[in-house]
DNA sequence: AATCGTCAAGAGCAGTGCTCTCGTTTTTTC
DNA sequence: GAAAAAACGAGAGCACTGCTCTTGACGATT
């Protein structure tokens, strides 16, 4: 089966694609509710029941959309890092926090679908999370290589992480080995951040707040990464 | 009209009371998609087309839950900020993260409202903005006062605000008065990264990454407080 | 060549938001 | 106090949704 592919399968795998290319255009046009299988059926020229045929019900095809989603994010992830000297630990976070915001307020309902509100009675299933920690792996990467190389110089403040929270610094460190408990929350601090801020700027938190979003961002990245110890060149 | 409120008054305003009250326990239990005018005037013993008698629209319906979430959260950080010494600005920060968090938390769907990714095609009226920035100017309170105080003792981190963005530190100067851009910046920053904390917590990204959420968060927190110079006594 | 699985099509079910009309009731106006 | 006006609940109906089931045709496998 591995071998030649039989017409039939080629031709599902065509459709399926057509499927999904149809429902991402719509989910950006009319948004994540917005999405019809009878639509994406009627500009197949297919009758709505066949779509079933690839995709069992509508939150199947929504999930197939986020995966997919995960992985455009991550792979944009993932480039702009590689775009930046391994060695400027500071200008790949930036890169990698501008890739993010990038992405997102360019494709504004697929990043909803991935970081807002779980859409009505969707759960994701297990299928998602490979894809979904690819972005954020790549920021572990960047703090821990930062780390070892220490580049890091984050500032003294106030309180140190407890010693309560040292088993879920373990989990955390699987992402960024090497990183003592306390620098793993101020980058869980730092992502967080990351993403509240690009939420705010996505879903028109800051619609008649701020003016100049970018230069705002960056400021705001800047100094989440000051607060890792993360010096620009 | 002030005076005598009509008997058909009276029963108007119970009426639109009970349809906002079952909707937000329809709202509670299913979330913001499965919110359904006609299940609500079922649950009334109305048919439903009397219920667009009192709201012309499920977005308006929408709207008026979005408001009084605002206002319930509103509420809810206000009088958390009041039950702490004026003089302990780190102390009151933290009350106002836990407040933020423990009402996200407890009506996660209601939350979703108000800061996850906008309904389907929905989008909120000015209406809403009156409400919405109780949250926010409570932090600004804070801030400002802590300021001037002269109890914030910020870390200098690398890069100060640069002047392009002196235009919109003054806009947000409106909630935050006397505090220069620098640490308006920072505030901002704090503000969304909190926001963005909760919004991981309650949207399921930490499922199965973090155990210990409330002290994670808290932990969180004061390194957020700290950025701002805010030290605890 | 016959069989078996896959497929598109169509009808149909239950549900949705919303509109319109029709008597009835309440409020306002004269 | 009677007449006009406004508000109201009920009901039918439209266009739409996700989804199921059945039917008949096509293609792949033995």
């Amino acid at each position: 089966m591995t071998a030649s592919r039989t017409a039939r399968e080629r031709v599902r795998a065509e459709l399926t694609k057509e499927i999904t290319d149809i429902a991402r255009r719509q989910l950006a046009t009319e948004g994540a509710g917005g999405l019809s299988l009878r639509a994406v059926a009627r500009e197949m020229g297919m009758v709505s029941s066949a779509i079933y045929r690839y995709f069992p019900s509508r939150d199947d095809l929504l999930t197939a959309l986020i995966i997919d989603g995960y992985n455009a994010l991550g792979t944009a992830v993932e480039r702009a890092d590689e775009g930046s000297p391994p060695g400027d630990f500071a200008g790949r976070w930036l890169a990698v926090c501008h890739a993010v915001r990038d992405w997102a307020l360019a494709h504004p309902h697929e990043y909803t679908l991935l970081y807002g509100s779980p859409v009505p009675g969707y759960q994701a299933p297990e299928d998602t999370i490979a894809a979904r920690v690819r972005d954020v792996a790549v920021f572990g990467r960047i703090l821990a290589q930062a780390y070892e190389a220490g580049a890091l110089a984050p500032p003294d403040l106030a309180p140190p992480a407890p010693a309560a929270l040292s088993a879920d610094a373990a989990n955390l460190r699987e992402i960024m080995p090497g990183v003592p408990d306390d620098l793993i929350f101020r980058g869980l601090t730092t992502w967080t951040g990351l993403y509240g801020w690009v939420n705010f700027e996505v879903f028109g938190q800051f619609e008649n707040t701020i003016q100049d979003r970018r230069g705002s961002f960056e400021q705001s990245a800047r100094t989440l990464g000051a607060l890792l110890g993360l010096k620009p060149e």
